[in-house]
DNA sequence: TTTTTTCTCAGTCTTTAGTCTGATGTTCAA
DNA sequence: TTGAACATCAGACTAAAGACTGAGAAAAAA
């Protein structure tokens, strides 16, 4: 009995390109194709394939959102990420979203073929950079914090504020609170940043994407 | 006599897409592929192609480079950018590197058969999206101009300082020069950009990527 | 050559930022 | 129930930022 596989892809050509190698393999069957998200989530209810091979930027709902629903609603279903970067702000989430293996598009057709293999025996494959990436989180998350982290939630509301550009008594106009207390925050949030003042704080605020 | 078709990406899966459709069509013919730049320029001197079909961002040498290369060792060559995206860093570079049309790999097959048959008639072919940036260039560097535009080449210098997170005492310290021709400098660059302190100057230099 | 721009600096003044100490009420976990 | 963390605010103080006016020197443009 031959692997169900679905292929998302915003681009028409990735998809040509990925099916016309996979009908190659015998006991690979590609089942579907779908051109972004909430086709994709449809098409599994429909067709039931055992892999789905997933772009992560689309337009209509994206490869994250697309796997989380999948994933949640058909268990069974090995979600497979084939995406070009390995950005931080995407692995994460995507794994988190509940896909199995996360390739990038440099891979060959082999590596590919193999990853639908391996996930039918719910055995990941991970590209080495985004294992490279995952190492590197797990790291720092375990030793390091990063500082605005130490920070309570009202403080992360005026340290946004400070990176919008807006002096302690617009702040305290914003949140209906006195220019006293905003000053206290700002006090605490310039020591807990480590930084001498607001100026430090709102370059901060973006550099870390707080913004 | 057929069109002479070169493809380039580093994507395997890619190349093989377009390859195979193109393959279909009678009056084109492809002659050879390419996963970076380097690999591109060299193909391209042996195999004479009549049209080259290149990604933008590739490992070794990237498609920028690439074409330029080409259009200066073989003028005759017709390159066709065919990329993810429309960013502004590569649109124009692009563009001015000798490339005739300027693609997304959201188009689809026909779309990229009539390119190449439009291009071997010197004919160019912009995705609207694209072209729709190139209109909001041309608009914005003929009517606006960018705050930061009217700034002095002095100003210039005290603003990034200032995205820095210096105090006016530091920046004095760092350029050699008093507090007092600071503290003119920081007045005029925030009534030049339309800001009310060094905060939002900051903030400003962030955001327009001065830093 | 004259004018304009740019860079430099001084003095004065007002406002804002930031620190420090101390205090009150709440919530939530030990 | 007793801390601990959090959000709130006050008063007093110092330091920095910023506005405004004015002005000299050099360089570039008219």
């Amino acid at each position: 009995m031959s692997i169900k596989v679905l292929v998302v892809d915003d681009h028409e050509m990735v998809r040509r390109g990925i099916i016309s190698y996979l009908e190659t393999e015998d006991d690979i069957d590609v089942v579907g194709e779908a051109s972004d998200g909430a086709q994709a989530v449809e098409l599994c209810q429909e067709l039931r394939p055992d892999v789905v091979l997933i772009d992560l930027i689309m337009e209509n709902m994206d490869g994250i959102a697309a796997t989380k629903k999948i994933t949640a609603e058909l268990p069974d279903t090995k979600v497979i990420i084939l995406t070009s970067f390995v950005d931080e702000q995407l692995v994460f989430p995507a794994l988190e979203a509940g896909a199995l293996s996360y390739l990038l598009k440099t891979a060959t057709a082999e590596d590919i073929v193999k990853a639908i293999r391996s996930a039918q025996q719910s055995q990941s494959v991970i590209e080495p950079k985004v294992a490279a990436q995952m190492v590197h989180r797990l790291q720092s998350t375990a030793t390091t914090k990063m500082p605005h982290e130490e920070l309570t939630e009202r403080e992360l509301e005026v340290l946004r504020l400070i990176g919008e550009g807006l002096t302690n008594q617009e702040i305290a106009d914003t949140l209906f609170i006195g220019i006293k207390t905003v000053k206290t925050h700002v006090s605490n949030i310039l020591s807990k940043l480590g930084v001498n003042d607001r100026t430090q704080a709102a370059i901060y605020a973006h550099r870390n994407k707080l913004i």
